[in-house]
RNA sequence: GGUGAGAUAGUCAAGUGGCCAACGACGGCGGACUGUAAAUCCGCUCCCUACGGGUUCAGAGGUUCGACUCCUCUUCUCACCA
């Protein structure tokens, strides 16, 4: 039981440091009913979660059915600093209201994965705007700058001369410091964490709380092209809030390969389960389409309903399989007689009348099914039906 | 505080007086092929009803018939020294 528990909890994991305590923890529980607490940091700056996120969601779900509390912490003070993760930008003040909004749109989307019976919501200004400049300062003498820069971004942004600002130290320092007052048992975040969460075990060292966090961290969630990591900036991802259609006709555009990874991290299948799938696919007996399809249903049904999903996949294999006109798009009306580029470009197909121009001259705009020749051509008054490419489409009517 | 180097399109990165809307790579988009996959091949990739015009190479001035390229100042970044 411990040693399932345990699977289900190291599975997709990248890193975990003192498994150990995790073991222990769940012995406790099982045994004596013990729960234990989880801590997952959040930035209140990205409400719109992907299923980048959902990784980690995941995995406190997983936490959560044996046995532990999720602390659930929104980093609206750490927010002001900006994690050095990554790019580094300045980021914009968020006001207090546009925190408590964020966070309002957090608990809905998170709440679709999560128990909300086991979990506490917590920001991290609570604790340490009560700090003060004494007490920073006390924080900031727990470390030093040469282990800094040990921190794997920092050390390279250092030697490859790109600007490292003084507060960009302080980031996992406070982070660190949220495991200490939120005297954590278990902190989980992403590899790109590794350096913040281990801080954690280093300040609860320093401030002699009695126990180090055991770590847990979970890999970088690729994108759709399977190459860069999942986020909106990218714009490679697929958010919790995407139409149904949309979501469904992501999940089916991802690779083989990278379907596997989805499977591991973001399907609720378990491992033996997942098993038996690959053994299909390996042998012939399960074709690899329909194995996605399966995954991007799933997915598809968890944010939305089991009947969205199947609606979106007859809607996919309708438009797709049978290249159909899909029974949703978005609707314009406008004057005419209108130039055909101004008119893909007020549709919102194409940026701009130059690259309209240009796609037409490549084959790819359709009227109503009917590939366009002429880029010069004029719509006169009626009902049409805009194509750019193979999956833009939008209702125009020309009055 | 001193000295030196640098800032080019979504990113990286050529170009050091006209041949530059600016090589190339990546990304992105489109086409072929497919399972709307991947891989591969081909085309496109600042804007404008366009064999032409407009606005670009950190910002502001200047030199010149002409500047991304030369000069001055400003802003930002980095390295070395303190």
């Amino acid at each position: 039981m411990i040693q399932e528990a345990l699977q289900e909890i190291q599975r997709g994991s990248a890193e975990i440091i003192d498994n150990e305590r995790i073991e222990k923890l769940l012995k406790a529980y099982f045994e004596e009913g013990k729960s234990y607490t989880v801590k997952a940091g959040f930035d209140p700056t990205a409400p719109d979660l992907h299923l980048g996120h959902t990784v980690l969601l995941h995995k406190l779900a997983t936490f959560q059915k044996y046995g532990a509390y999720i602390q659930f912490l929104i980093g609206d003070f750490t927010a002001q600093i900006g994690d050095p993760t990554g790019k580094s930008e300045t980021r914009k003040k968020l006001l207090p209201a546009d925190i408590a909004k964020n966070a309002e749109s957090y608990k809905e989307q998170v709440f679709k994965i999560l128990d909300p019976e086991k979990t506490e919501v917590v920001f991290n200004s609570e604790w340490i705007n009560p700090l003060g400049a004494s007490g920073m300062l006390e924080l900031t003498t727990t470390f030093n700058v040469a282990r800094m820069l040990e921190r794997d971004d920092f050390e390279k942004r250092y030697k490859g001369g790109i600007s490292i600002s003084i507060s960009e130290f302080i980031y996992p320092l406070l982070q660190g410091y949220d495991s200490v007052h939120l005297n954590s048992d278990i902190e989980i975040g992403g590899t790109d964490q590794k350096f913040n969460l281990l801080m954690g075990r280093h300040l609860q060292r320093a401030y002699e709380t009695g126990k180090e966090q055991a770590v847990l961290m979970m890999p970088i969630l690729e994108g759709l092209d399977g190459i860069q990591k999942m986020s909106k900036s990218l714009g490679n991802y697929i958010g919790v809030e995407d139409a149904p259609n949309d979501m469904f006709g992501k999940v089916l555009s991802i690779s083989d390969e990278l379907m596997w990874r989805y499977y591991e991290l973001l399907s609720a299948k378990s491992i033996k389960e997942i098993e038996v799938i690959k053994a299909g696919v390996a042998d012939g007996s399960l074709h690899p389409k329909k194995v996605k399809e399966d995954l991007a249903q799933e997915i598809t049904a968890r944010f939305h309903s089991q009947e969205a999903a199947a609606e979106a996949k007859a809607e996919f294999n309708n438009v797709h399989a049978k290249s159909q006109i899909p029974t949703d798009m978005d609707d314009f009306e406008l004057d005419g007689p209108l130039w055909i580029a101004k008119a893909l470009q007020e549709c919102k197909l194409e940026p701009s009348t130059s690259q309209a121009r240009r796609d037409i001259k490549q084959g790819a705009v359709k009227i109503d099914q009917v590939k366009v020749l002429d880029e010069q051509l004029q719509l006169e008054s009626g009902a049409y039906v805009l194509q750019v490419g193979k999956r833009k489409f939008a209702r125009l009517k020309v009055k």
